[in-house]
DNA sequence: TACAAAATCAATCATAATCTTTCATAAGCA
DNA sequence: TGCTTATGAAAGATTATGATTGATTTTGTA
């Protein structure tokens, strides 16, 4: 049996069933346990459905949309290994700060049993992290709706009453002068006090934006370390002349 | 059986019948009761329900789905007439403080035209404002899962940076002697701030509140008028004598 | 009210099931 | 052939489960 058709039938399954063990998978496609262990893996990371002890169950599909391109296929199993990275530096106990964001986002529920405390400033990630039982605490300020994060005066103003061990920080530039930009000036300046409040400050970003100039400066390189993907290595070691930097390769 | 096809059921369970006995779920799953007692108390972790002696109950948050009862309806519709006095106060140009809250939720359609300026701490208030293209304000603050308000000392401080010209607060207990009173100690001192800070500050609330004296204490009638519906006018009469009020009949 | 019996509870432990990682083999392709 | 990818199997780690224990709470009865 072909993998493609292994995926569709456990995605087919899942339209009728809404979670399946994977001992039932195994005698229906007779393949090994392993081979549908990499199957829902594989599945889980293209967020077509989630895993769990025993088996995989469907995920909120409240989008009708279709399925993803492959081109935003690949940019989100991108994401989520930056993510990946990220969130294995949470250690048990930290206080961290999430960055409004998609890229962010992903690291939510990786965080589920590491006790964390996480302070964000985007209102989509509310869900996520109460979903998964973390103790949040949100920033005030103005609601920008386009992005659903919080910025302002009053925003900043909210930080204040925070210190993190580690910052994590999505970005829209990345460049060797210019530094980190985004192109909103109010979420640039949480961003940059978000950043200044913790001993740590992380900004994950994917290679797409690895030379752009935005509109709003955040910070120099220098003043954050990097977790970036897929970039060549020349480049790499051209930012790592200026910077802190972790590369996630592969 | 899988261990979220457990959590599942339990939780479509409690969405039908309010209260349920861990030995009913032993038998519907067969699965022991330790193991019961072990999913119970991960999902109230979660905040999805309510552990209790013998089994568990739903919480506010997962409402049974159906259409509403006609006790409920015409609660609501009691709300709504409420709501309605409430946003009649409403000047143009106002910035007004709106508190988490389903009755002062129903107010926020009606401020479409009126060009107000709106903070609050109900989360659950998001979508209705930014659906009508009201500006919004946010307080930060730790979230409570189960109401969906943000409380603690930083949505106080959060509530620093802003004044109002009016404020409208939900209350849960009313009472002549013990003033107005809510469960939660975090959400009344929210409230009690978010009153002072106002050059007007109003309580919505049912008749159903009346006479009842809840956990914590917000203060006393007379630093509030009071916007309620259906009192016997010799109530009202009473309560004059002690406060500013505002009644809507019918 | 007091007291005993029954039910329920939290905590612990051993076991079974499942998971991840790793390695070796097989299959597809230039 | 040489290279990549998919597969299955196995070892050791992790997680879920069911049974047991003694403590706690509720219930029944006087």
């Amino acid at each position: 049996m072909l993998t493609t058709e292994r995926h569709q039938l456990i995605l087919d399954l899942l339209k009728e069933k809404q979670s399946i063990k994977i001992q039932e998978l195994v005698e229906l496609t007779s393949a090994s346990e392993s081979t549908i262990r990499r199957d829902l893996t594989e599945l889980e990371d293209l967020q077509k459905l989630e895993r769990v002890f025993g088996g995989a169950r469907r995920i909120a599909q409240n989008m009708p949309e279709p399925s993803l391109s492959d081109k935003a296929a690949k940019h989100l199993s991108e994401k989520l290994r930056i993510a990946r990275y990220a969130a294995s530096l949470v250690q048990t106990g930290d206080a961290i700060f999430i960055d409004a964001g998609t890229t962010t986002a992903q690291m939510i529920p990786l965080l589920k049993d590491k006790d964390v405390t996480v302070v964000t400033n985007g209102l989509s990630h509310l869900e996520a992290l109460t979903e998964h039982g973390i103790t949040a605490y949100l920033t005030g300020g103005f609601i920008k709706a386009r992005t659903g994060a919080l910025v302002g005066p009053q925003a900043i103003q909210s930080l204040e009453s925070y210190r993190f061990d580690k910052s994590f920080l999505g970005v829209n530039g990345l460049h060797i002068d210019h530094g980190f930009t985004t192109p909103d000036p109010e979420e640039a300046a949480v961003k940059r006090r978000a950043g200044e409040l913790a001993k740590s400050c992380y900004v994950l970003t994917d290679q797409s934006k690895y030379g752009q100039v935005s509109f709003a400066h955040i910070f120099n390189l220098s003043e954050a370390a990097l977790i970036i993907d897929g970039l060549p290595e020349e480049t790499v070691e051209e930012i790592e002349r200026q910077t802190t930097i972790k590369v996630v390769t592969q």
